[in-house]
DNA sequence: GTGAGATTGTGAAAATAATCACAAGGGGAA
DNA sequence: TTCCCCTTGTGATTATTTTCACAATCTCAC
């Protein structure tokens, strides 16, 4: 129903609304809003056009409204919680990050294999064994696995994740995952955006 | 030259092509290439084909020949040093992240504003104060400018950094950045991924 | 050297995404 | 109410990306 590159674009718009609304701004024009954010007004009108018709014209959009209906969309009516499995640098990281928390996503546990690392030392949230993922999922209501492993150990960590339930998976390691088709995989690849960078860099100067 | 989606598929080539090379494969077909990236064959030979014709019909391409190659277009056959400036959660787990050097990106140093962070206490990176980013950057020759500061540091931090002669930035604050026309800003919006998994359960569960 | 089998390279077609351009409303002043 | 101004919503157009399909041509076994 959405195409790809508009659900893409939503968490931005998120954002911006969120804004306004702190600011007590009611009403907002798609061009002010791509003045902001550096794109077209069209293409946020497009956008938004999939929802059906929710402008007003002559006037704008009405902020608070458009909001609801990008949360709800996006699944953040409700909170969605997350299961961090690698409580290593980076998992560690998005741990303790707060635009999670700021966009419906609550990291509830973590898990890790290295018993140095179980317990609460870590701050404020639980490292558990790795083999307490199904049971703990179960208890703490966890929909998405985050996996922060080292790439040689993503595959069978997924495969455990499929077996304990969790139909999402959010996977850093750079390695493509087999999983059954009803589970969805997001891959992160950090790399391509610098590489990008590079790339550009090496066509300009050298 | 090369379309963008292409360049992103890069590092992605980059790194089987890696493996096949430590195997000691010298040829390789985009079918088993696909195969294993989960991807279309025709898609592989059609990204390949920007390059000019350097497979080898019956038999597939020359892995060493192929790396070489993709190390050339994405900047990756001189090694691009880069200044993290935020040694927060994320930028320290960024500076300690070896897959990094792998793609031949290697972090000179990091910069904070918090003197408590200054020094090299942090690991093996030192962490100069922020003042110190245009006399460091000739100094240890970097080009690419990370930021990982809070959303509201992005902007005057940026301004710092293409003060300082950078002339690629590498965004990791939600916040869309004004820079001159000569200065390439590589957005990273890590919500993105988890959100997209967020609509999709929604979508399917509710 | 020849033929069978494999795999590339690429035009053409299809799918997806972005931009354009303007008719259709809605707001608000007088 | 009427008229003017503003902004949406969207069909049409253009751009980009992916997929298809197969001729071209290379390898290798014998
Ligand atoms: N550090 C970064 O900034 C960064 C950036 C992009 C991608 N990544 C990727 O994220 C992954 C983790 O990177 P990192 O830098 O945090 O590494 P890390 O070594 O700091 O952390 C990995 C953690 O996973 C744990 N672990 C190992 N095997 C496990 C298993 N089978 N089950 C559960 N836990 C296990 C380890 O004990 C450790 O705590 C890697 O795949 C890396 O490529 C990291
Ligand atoms: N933590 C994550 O996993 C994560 C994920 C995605 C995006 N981000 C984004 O990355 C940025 C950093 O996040 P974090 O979690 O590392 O935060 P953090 O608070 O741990 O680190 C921020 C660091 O920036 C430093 N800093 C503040 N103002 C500065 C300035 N003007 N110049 C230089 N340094 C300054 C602080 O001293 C601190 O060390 C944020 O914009 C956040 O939205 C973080």
């Amino acid at each position: 129903m959405f195409p790809k590159a508009t659900i893409a674009r939503f968490p931005m718009y998120f954002r911006v609304l969120t804004e306004y609304n702190h600011q007590n701004i009611a009403l907002v024009s798609s061009e002010e809003m791509a003045q902001k954010l550096g794109i077209t007004s069209s293409q946020i009108r497009k956008d938004l056009s999939y929802f059906g018709s929710l402008g007003i014209r002559g006037a704008g959009y009405d902020v608070a409204y458009l909001l609801a209906k990008i949360k709800e969309v996006l699944g953040m009516d409700k909170s969605r919680r997350l299961a961090i499995i690698g409580a290593g640098k980076l998992g560690l990281a998005l741990a303790g990050y707060s635009g999670l928390k700021q966009h419906g996503l609550e990291v509830a546990a973590l898990f890790d294999t290295d018993d140095a690392k179980w317990g609460t030392n870590n701050g404020p949230l639980p490292v558990f064994p790795l083999t307490e993922l199904a049971s703990q999922k179960e208890k703490l209501g966890m929909e998405i696995a985050v996996l922060t492993v080292p790439a040689s150990a993503a595959q069978p960590v997924a495969n455990l994740a499929v077996k304990a339930g969790f139909k999402a998976l959010w996977n850093f390691a750079p390695v493509r995952l087999v999983v059954p088709k009803d589970v969805i995989v997001q891959y992160e690849d950090l790399v391509v955006g610098i590489l990008t960078l590079s790339h550009h860099l090496a066509r300009k100067f050298g």
